[in-house]
DNA sequence: TGATATGTTATCTT
DNA sequence: CAAGATAACATATC
């Protein structure tokens, strides 16, 4: 769930809340999380909030970053001053703190909790200088509206014969995408998931190159979508699954052709929606 | 009650 | 050997 643009949200409304704040404590509740030496953060002000891919690091004063990659479920939720109103999504499960509160960061003025029902998340304490050398990091492949050009992703593709859509998820070849994006994209540009990368024509790789950015694009106008578990640290949701083009629309009819219905099937072990008259 | 949701990786297979 | 396919992770929800 949380692709580019959930990432997007949360790396935005941290800045927003925490940038200049100084860190005075922090309780790792859960060291399955947590990796590092939190007493190195204590003290360091928040310079800088950086996202590459899904990750999210956040600079400190000190020379330390806090790396964190929420996965399915994991959320940060501030609370602070500068909240006009404190709205708190139904999606955070047991609240704040509660039973899925694993960290608990506190500012000078402000408190970020992160929750994670299902624990796949994790939290890294690293130097700041060393945030682009993290393994995880290093081996992100070029991002959209970032270093991915439209002759970079064409070499992609004619590199692999596995499936389109399971190549566009695969953060090492492209990061960002994940599987509702991915679905979006397939259908805005009328490919079929199940078609080897590599027998795109030049002019198919261009119509998806387009539609990645136009799907992205789409999800950072409507600050990310809130199907499962993701929520921005204001404590609010996402709202592009109100405007998502097949992903999750099983049954309807395509807002292309309007006439045949959107199919789900499993492609890579992940949910795949099409419309089988449209997508070739 | 068991099937379902998904990002990443370890492991198995071709 | 390398590329690709698949299972595993954990748990709330329907």
């Amino acid at each position: 769930m949380p692709e580019l643009p959930e990432v997007e949200a949360i790396k935005v409304q941290l800045e927003k809340f925490l940038l200049n704040k100084k860190i005075v404590s922090i309780d790792v509740i859960n060291r399955k999380v947590f990796q590092g030496d939190e007493k190195k953060l204590i003290g360091g002000l928040v310079k800088k909030v950086r996202r590459f891919g899904k990750v999210t690091s956040i600079d400190l004063s000190n020379g330390y970053s806090i790396l964190t990659h929420v996965k399915l479920t994991g959320q940060y939720i501030y609370r602070g001053p500068e909240l006009k109103s404190e709205i708190l999504s139904k999606k955070v499960i047991g609240g704040i703190p509660g039973v899925h509160t694993h960290l608990i960061i506190k500012f000078d003025k402000g408190i970020l909790y992160y929750n994670d029902v299902r624990r796949f998340g994790w939290i890294r304490v690293i130097k700041t200088s060393q945030v682009e050398n993290e393994p995880f990091i290093k081996k992100l492949g070029p991002e959209p509206f970032k270093n991915l050009t439209f002759n970079i992703f064409e070499e992609i593709l004619l590199k692999t014969k596995r499936n389109i859509k399971t190549l566009l998820m695969d953060q090492s070849k492209l990061s960002g995408v994940g599987n509702i994006y991915a679905n979006d994209a397939l259908w805005l540009a009328k490919i079929d998931p199940r078609r080897q990368a590599d027998s795109l024509s030049s002019l198919e790789a261009l119509s998806l190159f387009k539609a990645i950015e136009m799907v992205l694009k789409s999800g950072l106008k409507y600050g990310g979508a809130s199907e499962l578990a993701f929520v921005t640290p204001d404590g609010g949701e996402g709202q592009y699954q109100n405007y998502s083009l097949v992903y999750g629309h099983e049954g309807e009819i395509c807002k292309s052709c309007k006439i045949n219905k959107i199919e789900k099937f499993f492609l890579g072990g992940r949910g795949t929606y099409i419309c089988p008259v449209c997508q070739k």
